[in-house]
DNA sequence: AATGAATGCTCAATCGATGGAGCATCATTG
DNA sequence: CAATGATGCTCCATCGATTGAGCATTCATT
């Protein structure tokens, strides 16, 4: 159409289409984002600056069209890791979702680093999103103040802060739960009754206290005692966890493992020992991996519901700023052993 | 400093910042952005809009900044999934290399489908970015040609397309490799030499062919011949693969698996087996997870090198829109078992 | 004292999309 | 035939940051 030679060197705009169709820019711009029936535009005007956009290859110029109205329809969130499951899945559901009701979705990783993980919230604040989601986040509180500063509303996810409303899994139950199920394999598969060793997290972390306390009070609704020395939370790195269980006096053959990546050391270890000895521990693990929950003395895995969690985040989404600042729970599903001869 | 009570309910702007310091917001804005010295702005004048930046939660709206200048740093990038180490990990190293040079990644999970990618590239080529990786793109060229209209430069990722510079895993190499280490194992372990079974994935995509290149390639250098029984492409699911193994008249021994989602179907029909039987079957996998390495049948697990893909990117990213459409090829990973007593 | 140069700023146009206000044109009504 | 209303557009200010051009000062030099 112009005189562009090579594949037209700038991109194309309204005010390209306009030219093109021998029309105003405002009516392109309104036949382009749906409003032409309310400002009483031909159909066939928009049928000809359709063609139009459609033969030119014309993309609207985001920048431009946020900066000018007052919702950007962007939604960021910032994530720790895509190194497990968890939250790839629910990186995917959360971009899905997001796209499934015509709003654009960025999501940072921040690689369980503090300072990043603020840089990344003003970064996205920079894309002036209509809302943060903070996934994970080391330090919630923080964000949810500079989102507070720049009047962008927040919502935590997996971890809980007190700034802004927290969609959490429901830690203790599960725990709990994976417990028992632990407690009960021993027992049948070798006639143990003894008390768990708990292994990996830190103790100021919020989801290791939760699971804690679940483990704990598994033990007590069936009257055993469960001494300090058997909770061991030297943060989740399979190196330090394999360090711990070696450091142990006693071989626990009972395990409560509280993370797939500290089921890493764990794993390392018992493929360091004697095969028999192997064979007469049962363990089970605080989040879901596929193959993990393959290897041979897994008796269960806890999976969050990501398909919950975030199903709750957008309600709480739609409520907007005013949502409350409270905490909420969603539980998880257990996962056994199916196939097993 | 103004007179707006709850927490000042518009976005600070260079203009707020400007009348607060008493200095226009051309001055405000070359500070921000680092132009202040050659735009001979004073030291005292800039530590005093930093300051006020500082107070007054300032925060750079991007739109309006990409919207004047003609580069707008940023890159986007599709992917399949996360839902396995290897898209999570290239996600990662790419938002970490990108940041390193001062540019925003933003990143599109499009789950395999043709369609979202479609769409997904075109709200990327709305953000204005500079450059668009495809990664593991279905249809690369399809994107490359959106591209090209809008005047942006591609790369493609994992998959090879004949429309940008692509960079790839060497998979004939590799699949080469971890075949003769089959083989030896089955030989070692098992006294067998016979063919392997190759599992997985679709013959009309690029990787397969050339797995199964190096398959036969491998099995050829020893003088095997393999029939066309022994390779089962029935895509990549794992109850397809499950499936597949189950209706073979002899059950193989020795298998080579065409990806870790494929695994998980070979290692759900390996437990279903008696013991003793499954005891005697080796198997080694294209694509690593760490929970994969640990089964007890592994004998090894091909990781791509994702640091070399990513460095191999930044390097092509480097060359611009001049960067020729050619196919580099990226050395592969082969990880044994270690510690096994 | 006059000239030139360096210093430290400000002005105003600009990027592309948006939407309120307004302007023709044509049909309908009393 | 004037008044009213509907129809189908266009005009233009606006969002916030950027940057080339330009305007006062101050300082150094001859």
């Amino acid at each position: 159409m112009d005189r562009n030679g090579p594949a037209s060197s700038r991109r194309t705009t309204i005010y390209d289409l306009a030219s093109v169709v021998g029309t105003s820019p405002s009516a392109v711009s309104s036949v382009l984002n749906g409003t032409w029936k309310k400002r009483r535009i031909s159909e066939s005007l928009a049928n000809r600056v359709l063609q139009a956009a459609e033969d030119n290859g014309y993309a609207l110029n985001i920048q431009a069209s946020v900066l000018r109205r007052d919702k950007s329809d962007i939604v960021g969130m910032i994530i720790p890791k895509y190194d497990n499951r968890f939250f790839g899945a629910i990186a995917e559901r959360f971009e899905e979702a997001m796209r499934a009701e015509g709003r654009f979705p960025v999501i940072t990783c921040t690689q369980r680093d503090a300072a990043l993980e603020v840089e990344a919230a003003r970064g996205l604040l920079s894309y002036q999103v209509d809302c943060l989601v903070a996934c994970g986040a080391t330090d919630p509180d923080r964000i949810a103040e500079l989102c507070r500063a720049a009047g962008v509303p927040t919502i935590n996810l997996d971890l809980p802060g007190s700034l802004a409303p927290s969609i959490i899994s429901d830690s203790y139950s599960a725990a709990r739960e994976l417990t028992g199920l632990i407690l009960d394999a021993c027992a049948r598969d070798l006639g143990l009754a003894g008390p768990l060793t708990f292994i990996g997290g830190r103790l100021d972390d919020h989801n290791t206290k939760e699971r804690r306390r679940g483990f704990l009070d598994a033990h007590a609704a069936r009257g055993i005692t469960v001494p300090e020395t058997a909770i061991l939370t030297p943060g989740y790195a399979p190196a330090r966890a394999r360090a711990a269980l070696e450091a142990l006096p006693v071989r626990p053959r009972g395990i409560f493992v509280n993370s797939t990546i500290t089921l890493e050391g764990v794993v390392h270890w018992i493929q360091s020992l004697d095969p028999a000895v192997a064979a007469a521990i049962r363990y089970g693990t605080f989040d879901y991996d596929p193959f993990g929950a393959l290897l041979p003395q897994s008796v269960g895995m806890v999976e969050q519901d990501v398909a919950g969690l975030v199903a709750e985040l957008l309600r709480q989404m739609a409520k907007g700023a005013e949502a409350p600042r409270r905490v909420i729970n969603v539980p998880c599903i257990l996962r056994t052993p199916t196939a097993r001869p």
